[in-house]
RNA sequence: GGGCGAAUAGCUCAGUUGGUUAGAGCGCCACUCUUACAAAGUGGAUGUCGGGGGUUCGAGUCCCUUUUCGCCCA
């Protein structure tokens, strides 16, 4: 904008602006969120992004959504505080560094040491962080960034300390020795939830093991099927079933149902599964049953390779309708197995190291990794005339997560959190609706989750996370810990509260030490007391965020103003891992819910379905979308496809950085370090490029075209402001009276009002798309297109103009506050140049308007100005509008040429249209010459039926008879096909004598309505061919 | 295997308690540089509402079933 001359350009100018806004806003402390108990709080804890990388869309739309919550409460008057802050994510974070540690210098973090890689990770962190932030500054998100907080910083880690304190002390932590799952890359247990199947093509070796002295007519071998034959160095025992007999009788029984329900399709498969189970019963069963018999006359096997001797046992988790009908018992390496090893009493042979190589108990194979022991085990067993057969087959090998190795099932020491008391709390908060979940069926995951309420494991053999605060020792003797035990018990800090003991059977003392403390640190070591080395799984202080990040355990002011939060706004993969355990220790920490209402958004998914990830090469760099369409584009794009049901799905294109053209990204060309571009043909990379020749070709960004309906509302809004603003010069507020106020006035107020209305409770329940839509509709086809069209004779008005400059501005006004919540940065931008030509223009109110729109009152409902009958009558105006333009259009009239038409109608809608002649003149470039009960028509005209209306438009300059008549016989064929319908429907006796009364009639007079246009467009019809 | 969700115009999506001829935006076609905006304006074409069955006078909407896809859990 120029100062000088009040020129606005035609653009805004997102690319500088958008900066220059932010800071002021920044400069001015607009996000600052202080204790002000005169006011509401509303807050909202930003759910901290991971530091392991950028942000995504998915974030993008994320943190619009609060923004939008956080904007609109503190202009509604609020105290709305948006806490901001980055989330450690433990492992992840690690194993990304490990991973560049390997890449970069071949280096492992062993060697390293637990010091430099922290310290290592610290800079990544700084690095990401800084990123992240600077991401969600360029959307426009108006954190309290005074309050920026980390999980892993000075402040949560005290909450952290207190939290695992306050546990402990309750006995809700334990350490256990448990089956985990564990990466042998990043030597570390993962949770289930960090673990994913994938189907490999593996094989299925069936193994033989011998008995020790078999007695007469039994067999000398059970045979095994496995798929991992190492493991049978840490066997225990084979099992076989009880009673195989009756299994097979079930397995029959369970076949045969399916069977009579199964589709044609299905049957054969179901059929031949039950011949085979016919003929293991045959040949199979005896052999089981014998076997059966055999373990329990305890007979034993050896086992061949470590030479053991191990029992064969009965348990039902064999089953006699697989494989040989035997399973050999691995209880440290198998969860399956485990549970039968608790069951039968069975010894846990442990026969691996934490870097996935066998140990000391693997005889020959100490120090193999596992695939190679595989090999020289499967390799042995043929040596000795064990390996009965190979086959190949798919398995489900479980992987991590993060490394992408081979999860191999573990037994290990780990810490759990008891969950049964703390999961019941947090499932009531739910059903008892102290916590509400929009939309409301995503409760069912969340209940289903805590109910089942497995403990959790909440260690990690990480270096990155928060150290467990247990000191711990084991002696040999029992005796010898319980006096350890009494004598910690007896020291001071015990009474003061700062440490608590607990014994872990048999003999093991741990002591948990309350906060940060150097000195008793050393006084426990000297009593032989070792830290423990794990970390916290990085929900552990995750969930603590709605109150750690307000000060607790400390009192403070802003955790007694702001806590409870007011909502949290998330996606809904992490609706147990976070949501959950949030409410769980909100509750057990503070006492209260952390949130009364959760809000789960839809996922961003790309052109395919596919959910957007940087490994697949279809994700999109919010920076990339605002470079291109500006970030109020951004936000009003995801928010204009958020809606309550659908995930949001957006095709995603390449932006040819030659040519700008917008490439469509495939399957194929998203793995490609360079891409042709489809109209320059010129070559561009992307994020594959490492090689030189690739890297030499300018990169393309990332977009999707799905915001161009987002890029051109700004623009359509930046343009009504401009001309609203060209066409203010000499204005002064005015005294309106709303009931004397023309139909056009009153027309728009009365949209303006509903919108303002529709907007509020839209937005309060989470249905951002509605909300949008409303906006938009109201701003472009209710003020741009007909308002201001109508506004544009009016202003040329002397008369006139003073009144419309004040209806417009006042409109401008509303509709800039109302959008602002979603696309902050143009209506910022129009409204500091709005003050320069209107700084009073509130129709209701004779105040200046407010310097920042960010700070400007949402605007108030005037339930007054909803005037439905108006609505009802100003439809019919542009009802008329529409049926000249259309004459105009099919008869192909230029848009200089004036043309003439005349109206048949009842009196009042005279009265109400008469009036409007200068609009019709403007907008449709026609002059009315009769409004008539009985008009006398043009000898040539084309006739349009509209609601209560007839119109004609005169075409004796103008006849395209051709066209006309094709206009006509199309309305014709539309005309009876819906005559048709009705006739069939009335003449149907069931419905007339069923259907509620007013259908019938309203139906009766539809058709009255539809015979009556079929005639008179007939006669249209008829005379146009005489012509 | 269990649970949740989705399937509507070429594309992305709306469609409240069942009730006239199922809507929007983009794209497409035609015409317009009309001085806020061509990222615009005006008009137009485009649908077996995934398939099958049922309830009902009447079903995109309710019920059953089936197919495909996505997500979560095992």
């Amino acid at each position: 904008m120029n100062a000088e001359t009040n020129e606005i350009p035609n653009r805004f100018d997102f690319a500088t602006s958008a900066t220059e806004i932010y800071d002021q806003w920044l400069e001015h402390g607009c996000f600052n969120a202080d204790v002000d108990k005169t006011k509401k709080p509303f807050t909202i804890v930003i759910p901290p992004p991971n530091v392991t990388g950028a942000l995504h869309l998915g974030h993008a739309l994320n943190n619009t959504l609060q923004d939008i919550q956080i904007r609109m409460h503190r202009m509604q008057g609020d105290v709305a505080l948006w806490m901001p802050g980055t989330d450690h994510a433990g492992i992840a974070t690690q194993a990304i560094v490990e991973k560049r540690l390997k890449e970069l210098d071949n280096k492992t973090r062993h060697d390293l040491g637990r010091e430099k890689l922290v310290e290592r990770i610290w800079q990544w962190k700084e690095q990401y962080e800084t990123r992240i932030l600077g991401q969600l500054q360029r959307m426009g998100c108006s954190c309290d960034w005074r309050r920026t907080r980390f999980t892993l910083d000075s402040q949560c880690a005290r909450a952290v300390r207190s939290t695992f304190f306050d546990l402990f002390s309750k006995q809700l932590i334990y350490r256990g020795k448990r089956l985990v799952n564990w990466d042998t890359f990043l030597q570390t247990a993962v949770s289930d939830d960090e673990v994913n199947p994938e189907t490999i093509k593996g094989h299925f070796w069936h193994l033989r093991y011998p008995f020790i002295a078999p007695k007469a007519g039994e067999p000398k071998f059970v045979t095994i099927a496995t798929t991992r034959p190492e493991t049978m160095l840490g066997d225990t025992a084979v099992a076989v079933h009880p009673d195989p007999a009756a299994a097979l009788d079930k397995a029959e029984k369970l076949l045969r149902e399916k069977l009579q329900v199964a589709s044609v399709k299905d049957q054969p498969a179901i059929q031949s599964q039950l011949d085979e189970l016919a003929t293991r019963k045959q040949e199979l069963l005896p052999q089981l049953i014998l076997l059966a018999n055999m373990a329990r006359d305890g007979r034993k096997l050896r086992l061949p390779l470590v030479e053991r001797e191990i029992p064969l046992i009965t348990d039902t988790w064999a089953k006699p309708e697989l494989g040989s009908g035997c399973v050999k018992i691995t209880p440290a390496h198998d969860p399956n197995d485990y549970d039968v090893a608790l069951r039968c009493s069975l010894p846990m042979l442990n026969i691996m190291n934490p870097d996935g190589t066998i140990n000391e108990n693997g005889g020959p194979y100490v120090g193999l990794s596992m695939p190679k022991a595989r090999m020289k085990v499967v390799a042995a067993m043929d040596d000795l005339g064990f390996l009965e057969k190979t086959e190949d087959r798919e398995i489900d090998v479980k992987h991590s997560d993060r490394s992408k190795t081979p999860i191999e099932p573990y037994l290990a020491d780990q810490w759990f959190v008891r969950m049964e008391q703390l999961a019941q709390s947090a499932m009531d908060a739910v059903t008892h609706g102290d916590v509400k979940i929009f939309p409301a069926r995503y409760a069912n995951g969340y209940l289903d989750w805590l109910g089942e309420k497995r403990d959790w494991p909440v260690g990690r053999q990480l270096w990155w996370g928060h150290q467990i605060p247990i000191w711990s020792k084991t002696f040999e003797a029992a005796a010898e810990a319980h006096s350890l035990q009494s004598k910690i018990e007896a020291m001071p800090e015990r009474s003061a509260g700062l440490i608590s003991v607990s014994i872990e059977e048999p003999a093991t003392v741990h002591v948990c030490i309350r906060e940060e403390d150097g000195g008793l640190e050393v006084k426990l070591q000297s009593l032989g007391l070792v830290r423990q080395e794990d970390v916290l799984d990085t929900w552990f202080s995750s969930a603590l965020w709605p109150h750690s990040t307000l000060g607790w355990p400390e009192q403070t002011a802003e955790l007694e103003y702001f806590y409870p939060t007011s909502t949290l706004i998330t996606s809904r993969d992490i609706i147990t891992l976070w949501v959950a355990r949030m409410v769980l220790m909100g509750l057990n920490n503070v006492g209260k819910i952390p949130f009364r209402e959760v809000f789960i958004h839809p996922k961003i998914l790309d052109g395919y379905g596919e959910t957007m990830s940087k490994s697949k090469g279809n994700g999109v760099d919010p920076l990339d979308v605002i470079n291109k369409f500006g970030p109020d584009a951004l936000r009003f794009g995801l928010v204009w496809l958020c809606t309550e049901t659908q995930d949001v799905r957006m095709p995603v294109q390449f932006e040819c950085p030659h040519c700008e053209t917008l490439v469509n990204q495939t399957k194929e060309n998203r793995q490609q370090p360079t891409v042709a571009c489809d109209k320059c043909g010129k070559k561009f990379s992307t994020q594959w490029a490492e090689k030189d020749e690739d890297k030499a070709n300018p990169k393309a960004p990332v977009v999707s075209e799905r915001f161009e309906v987002a890029r051109n509302f700004v623009n359509k809004l930046w343009n009504a402001s401009r001309f609203v603003m060209m066409n203010l010069d000499g204005f002064e507020p005015m005294k309106v009276d709303f009931q004397s106020l023309p139909l056009e006035d009153q027309w728009i107020l009365s949209r303006l009002a509903t919108v303002t209305k529709t907007m509020q409770t839209e937005l309060k329940h989470y249905r951002y798309a509605e909300a949008a839509r409303a906006i938009y509709d109201f701003a472009w086809d209710h003020f741009c297109s007909l308002y201001v069209e109508m506004a544009k004779p009016r202003l040329q008005d002397p008369e006139a103009r003073p009144l419309v400059q004040q209806i417009l501005a006042h409109c401008l006004d509303a509709m800039l506050r109302l959008l602002h919540p979603i696309t902050p940065f143009v209506t910022e931008a129009i409204w500091q140049q709005l003050v320069r030509f209107a700084i009073k223009r509130d129709l209701h109110s004779s105040a200046v308007a407010n310097t920042w729109i960010i700070r400007a009152d949402w605007p108030a409902v005037h339930e007054e100005h909803i005037r439905p009958e108006v609505e009802r009558q100003f439809a019919h105006f542009v009802d008329l509008v529409g049926a000249i333009r259309e004459i105009r259009s099919r008869q192909n009239i230029a848009p200089k040429i004036a043309i003439q038409f005349c109206v048949r109608c009842e009196p009042a809608m005279e009265k109400l249209l008469a009036p409007m002649a200068s609009f019709l003149q403007s907008m449709a470039g026609a002059t009315a010459t009769q409004w008539s009960s009985s008009p006398t028509l043009p000898s040539i005209n084309a006739h349009v039926a509209i609601d209560q209306m007839d119109v004609y438009v005169d075409l004796t300059q103008f006849i395209d008879v051709d066209a006309e008549i094709s206009r006509n016989e199309k309305l014709l064929s539309n005309l009876v096909k819906q005559i048709q319908g009705k006739e069939g429907r009335l003449s149907n006796e069931s419905f007339v004598s069923r259907a509620p009364a007013d259908i019938i009639a309203k139906e009766r007079q539809a058709l009255d309505e539809l015979v009556a246009q079929r005639n008179a467009t007939e006669q249209a019809i008829e005379k146009l061919r005489s012509l």
